[in-house]
RNA sequence: GGGGAGAUACCAAAGCGGCCAACUGGGACGGACUGUAAAUCCGUUGACGUAUGUCUUCGAAGGUUCGAAUCCUUCUCUCCCCA
């Protein structure tokens, strides 16, 4: 068995922890969970850097659960949110834990004998809970004065918070206490924001068993200049492909800042100490290789997206930011050219519309349906700036007509917008 | 309860009768440089647009004026001090 805590501690993942947890990981094969609410449709990078210690859990010969918070996600975590938030209906609680589970599965193993994954929902045991038996046979066990004392029920005092969040921190208690007693589970790990909710589980498990149970969390990553780590100008940069699709997340990972990647390398990828060592030694000679940043997005790219994903994400970015201008995007068969620029948003046009056009103003917003801007004003102004580029070629004017410019196999227009927003216009017969 | 200060664009903060679509800083976006990095420099940043044009903005509603973010009235909210 591999030793966890020594792994974590080496890349920097470990925030805090309860004492003992390295003894009793290193004596026994142990059970660890980590919840993850349905707030959203699909987990985003954020939720990684948590499926990450439990995919480094397993790895070390213990066995992980993922708990999908079905009930929890009905309540609301207060924990570093400021304001009360609105409770999401229970169709998009549904359809969001039906979405989390399959990506969750993803990442772990469930057939390895002992210590094989498992998901479960902590709705699974809630809904039948009533209030009354709830009150009883579990508030009782904490006081108000220990939950109040809680930051995140601290930090909501002034501005309010419902008596619905406030009682989270139970709910997430329960929900350790019940894994505890029926699937031996000792530790939960988490973000370093769920410190003070696996504490509480960890006195409820005290005060109604007098057994002891565990936490580790692993601090929140930030960007080095301070600002919130996993946004992209477009928002969220989330798992599912759907929403973020596999180029525009290779793309996230290939352009963080040569001083983030130590931190992420350590956090994201499985390569060992040894290994990460070597790439950044090897960067740090040749830095305008981007070896750390390839290598990030490369293993995180795979792991969530799988090798064929990732190899479209790669050529579509060979082909898009490559030495090779506009022949090289003409010289590609148009099968690979799609398939290159699948993860790019695309617009299609009919034909008539396209030659109806009088300027580039025209076709950039309102013959595309205002999908690649909002208004000729936008497209004025980026073109006055230098920053669009048609076939990889900038545009000096707006009122060029679209007729001159060659269509890609007599089909496509490649718009860019700035340097790194692609955009393809495909025009129907 | 008494007294005082304030509310301006994404945020911060100037402006206090016309030269104000509103100084400046941050952020965001674009460009140059580079390595699809960082730093730096330049540009854009109410909307529509190209006619140096129109429309909508300075807490809300009214009013004075040829003309108001700027003056007056009422209202709403925020902050500070004294009780």
């Amino acid at each position: 068995m591999k030793n966890f805590i020594e792994e974590l501690r080496q890349r920097g993942m470990i925030q805090d922890h309860t004492p003992e947890v390295e003894q009793q990981l290193n004596s026994q094969m142990t059970v660890g969970y980590i919840g993850f609410d349905p707030t959203a449709a699909s987990l985003h990078i954020g939720n990684l850097a948590t499926i990450m210690l439990l995919v480094h859990f397993q790895r070390c010969g213990h066995k992980p659960i993922a708990l999908i918070g079905g009930a929890t996600g009905m309540i609301g975590d207060p924990s570093g949110k400021s304001s009360e938030r609105n409770l999401l209906s229970y169709e998009t609680i549904l359809h969001n834990q039906a979405r989390i589970r399959k990506q969750l599965e993803h990442f772990l193993d469930f057939d390895c004998g002992a210590n094989s994954a498992e998901i479960v929902n902590n709705y699974d045991w809630m809904k039948n809970f009533s209030f009354l038996e709830f009150l009883r046979d579990v508030g009782k066990h904490l006081t108000v004065n220990y939950m109040l004392a809680k930051d995140s029920v601290q930090k909501r005092l002034e501005s309010g918070i419902s008596y619905t969040e406030f009682s989270y921190q139970l709910l997430q208690a329960y929900d350790f206490y019940y894994l505890y007693t029926n699937k031996n589970v000792k530790l939960q790990m988490g973000g370093s924001d769920q410190w003070g909710n696996i504490t509480s589980g960890i006195e409820l498990i005290r005060r109604i068993s007098g057994k002891t149970a565990y936490a580790l969390t692993t601090p929140l990553v930030t960007k080095s200049d301070g600002t919130k780590f996993g946004k992209s100008e477009s928002g969220n940069v989330w798992l599912d492909a759907e929403m973020t699709s596999p180029y525009q997340f290779y793309q996230f990972w290939l352009n963080v800042s040569d001083e983030d990647t130590h931190k992420l390398i350590r956090v994201f990828t499985l390569f060992s100490i040894e290994e990460i060592q070597s790439l950044e030694q090897q960067h740090a000679q040749a830095p305008h290789q981007r070896i750390l940043q390839k290598a990030i997005a490369e293993q995180v790219t795979e792991r969530v997206h799988g090798k064929a994903e990732l190899q479209k994400a790669k050529t579509a970015s060979e082909i898009l930011f490559g030495k090779g201008v506009t022949d090289a995007l003409k010289s590609l068969d148009e099968k690979t050219f799609l398939q290159a620029l699948e993860g790019v948003p695309q617009t299609h046009i009919s034909a008539s519309e396209f030659y109806n056009c009088h300027n580039l103003a025209e076709l950039l917003c309102t013959a595309t349906r205002n999908e690649i801007f909002p208004s000729k004003s936008e497209v004025r102004k980026m073109v006055q700036n230098g920053g669009i580029s048609i076939n990889k070629q900038k545009v000096e004017s707006t009122e060029i007509k679209p007729t001159a410019f060659d269509l890609i196999h007599n089909r496509y227009l490649l718009v860019q917008k700035g340097k790194k927003n692609y955009h393809l216009v495909v025009v129907k017969d």
